[in-house]
DNA sequence: TCGGTGTTGACAAA
DNA sequence: TTTGTCAACACCGA
């Protein structure tokens, strides 16, 4: 049993124990998500299915909104007329992090409708908005709806958002399609959803039997430089300021990061980015956020990792000025637009002339991109060629109906070669 | 077994 | 601004 599972079996069982007591009768529909993933997965034969277009074949029509088209149920709301206080970060376990002035969410149900009845309203936007194509650098007025942390909580219901979306799908002539349109990525979220319940060890890759097996290091001091924005690649930096300060950035920008920690540049253990992204990210999603890292880490569900993310062009392409950069990483914003996304590159007195001394005032860079990522290639081609190999050796295993021997009992795990513990036992600074 | 396809790359060329 | 190339993997359906 997963985590999703055995919360799903906690709180159906706290619920009805509660509810006896007091005589109510207790219908627990499937309401976070649209999809029951359970039901999903008995349909594609007891396995959950592994990419998109698999998924889609498999659900039909989705259910309407709870108390928006089930007359029997009344809808669910916050009733704030009792005055619970209301706990605290410090309550919740989070009173080391300090909440910035500037955080743009606000929580609640009432934000949350507000929030999808504005971007809901321009049906323009709705009808054209093509995920991939969103602006990562776009900070003061977001390329996306951002109601993924209204979705996390519960203050939104994804069966409502949906219905809502396709009210307007069918009052405009024209509109885009999943993957890419809004309701896709409504979908992408079930599809998570539904592999992370149907996968066990989901937030691991040992033992997990989508993930490849991959011999990432265990640098401490390669993952501090990169959560603390340290990099000394400006555009990498910049999304770690914006995680820390607002706990929220662009989905592009997610990933432009997690590829440079993992397969792109550093080639740490992706299990690390996902622990500082599930600290951090104020949409945190246990099976959206370990999916993605898989996803990006060349580890499950995508396997091109020849396409990395430069963390010189790839904001350069969005942002050529450095208007993002400049905006969470102020120690740069005198440099010119020729040197934000290498500063190291800027002569001597231009960085005197900014204010901003490479290797003093602004780190130099961590790794050299073109090395690194050269590196992480030819590492990863290697740990490919290593798990296919075990796999087809255990294929045939399987179809000469050998019974298992010790000999025989080698598995994708043992592609790994643990390093040796603690030998860097650097101790990360507390959040 | 093989060809088509896969939400989101970078770079060069047209 | 759009298209082809790079080098090549995993999954799926015929």
């Amino acid at each position: 049993m997963n985590l999703i599972q055995s919360h799903a079996q906690k709180r159906d069982g706290f619920v009805k124990e509660f509810a006896l007591k007091l005589g109510v009768d207790v219908f627990t529909p499937i309401s976070h998500t649209i999809f029951s993933p359970e039901e999903i997965i008995k349909k594609n034969g007891g396995k959950p299915p592994l990419t998109y277009q698999s998924f889609i074949k498999l659900i039909g029509l989705p259910p309407l909104p709870l108390g928006n088209g089930s007359p029997s149920i009344p809808p669910v709301g916050i009733d704030n007329s009792n005055d619970l206080p209301i706990p605290t970060l410090t309550d919740l376990g989070f009173g080391d992090v300090s909440q910035e002035e500037c955080n743009p969410f606000i929580g609640g149900e009432t934000e949350a409708l507000k929030r999808m009845d504005a971007s809901i309203q321009d049906q323009k936007w709705v009808a054209a908005f093509e995920k991939p194509k969103g602006d990562p650098t776009a900070f003061l007025k977001p390329a996306t709806t951002v109601l993924s942390p209204y979705l996390k909580f519960g203050c939104l219901s994804s069966r409502l958002f949906y219905q809502r979306l396709q009210e307007v799908y069918r009052k405009v002539k024209k509109h885009t399609e999943p993957p890419v349109s809004l309701e896709g990525q409504l979908l992408w979220r079930e599809f998570f959803y539904t592999v992370a319940y149907g996968t066990p060890k989901f937030d691991q890759m040992e033992g997990n039997p989508i993930c490849k097996q991959i011999p990432w290091n265990d640098d401490d001091s390669l993952l501090s430089a990169w959560r603390d924005g340290q990099t000394g690649y400006p555009w990498i930096d910049a999304v770690m300021v914006q995680l820390r300060k607002w706990g929220w950035m662009h989905h592009l920008a997610r990933h432009a990061v997690a590829c440079f920690l993992t397969r792109g540049d550093l080639f740490v253990h992706w299990e690390k980015g996902r622990d500082v992204f599930d600290r951090l990210l104020i949409d945190s999603d246990w099976a959206i956020n370990n999916s993605n890292w898989m996803w990006l880490s060349c580890s499950a569900f995508f396997s091109q990792y020849h396409r990395i993310y430069s963390p010189i062009s790839f904001g350069k392409k969005y942002d050529p000025d450095g208007k993002y950069v400049r905006y969470f990483l102020p120690v740069l914003k005198d440099m010119p637009k020729e040197y934000i996304y290498e500063p190291w590159t800027a002569p001597i007195d231009v960085q005197r002339k900014a204010k901003c001394i490479i290797g003093k005032d602004y780190p130099e860079p961590l790794v050299s991109h073109l090395g690194a990522s050269k590196n992480c290639k030819e590492k990863i081609a290697a740990a490919y060629a290593l798990n296919k190999q075990i796999k087809g050796e255990r294929n045939q295993v399987q179809l000469q109906g050998v019974k298992k021997n010790s000999s025989d009992s080698r598995n994708t795990d043992d592609v790994i070669k643990q390093p040796p513990k603690k030998l860097r036992q650097k101790k990360l600074t507390s959040y």
